[in-house]
DNA sequence: CAAATGACGCCAG
DNA sequence: ACTGGCGCCATTT
């Protein structure tokens, strides 16, 4: 199984990752926001599905809009919290205190 | 080629 | 907060 997605945006979805900062939080429409796809919030939760492939990249911080985890990602949680990101409750972080501002 | 599937987003109830 | 419904895009069935 080759690249099943395009390098090009593998490549700028993964540097914007690179750029989020410990504590911070970004949502896949806001990644995909930065890299001019606006449309394409779900082809970046396809990219962060398989970013392992392709290298080490803080994953853990990217979560939907509403702050809430990646479903069935158990150790995200204390990921988060080790970086002491605000969480709403056990499934979400508190967005509006730490979306990182880009 | 039609329908279903997702680490999604926005809006309405 | 939670649930549907619709729109979106690439891949798979």
């Amino acid at each position: 199984m080759g690249r099943i997605l395009d390098e090009h945006l593998i490549y700028e979805v993964l540097s914007v990752v690179e750029e989020i900062p410990a504590g911070k939080v970004a949502t896949y429409g806001q990644i995909a926001r930065l890299i001019g796809r606006d449309k394409n919030a779900r082809l970046v939760g396809r990219v962060m599905s398989m970013a392992e492939y392709y290298g080490s990249y803080p994953c853990h911080r990217v979560v939907n809009h509403a702050g809430r985890l990646v479903p069935g990602w158990k150790e995200q949680r204390a990921l988060l919290e080790a970086e002491n990101v605000p969480m709403k409750n056990e499934n979400h972080v508190n967005i509006k205190a730490c979306q990182w501002a880009d």
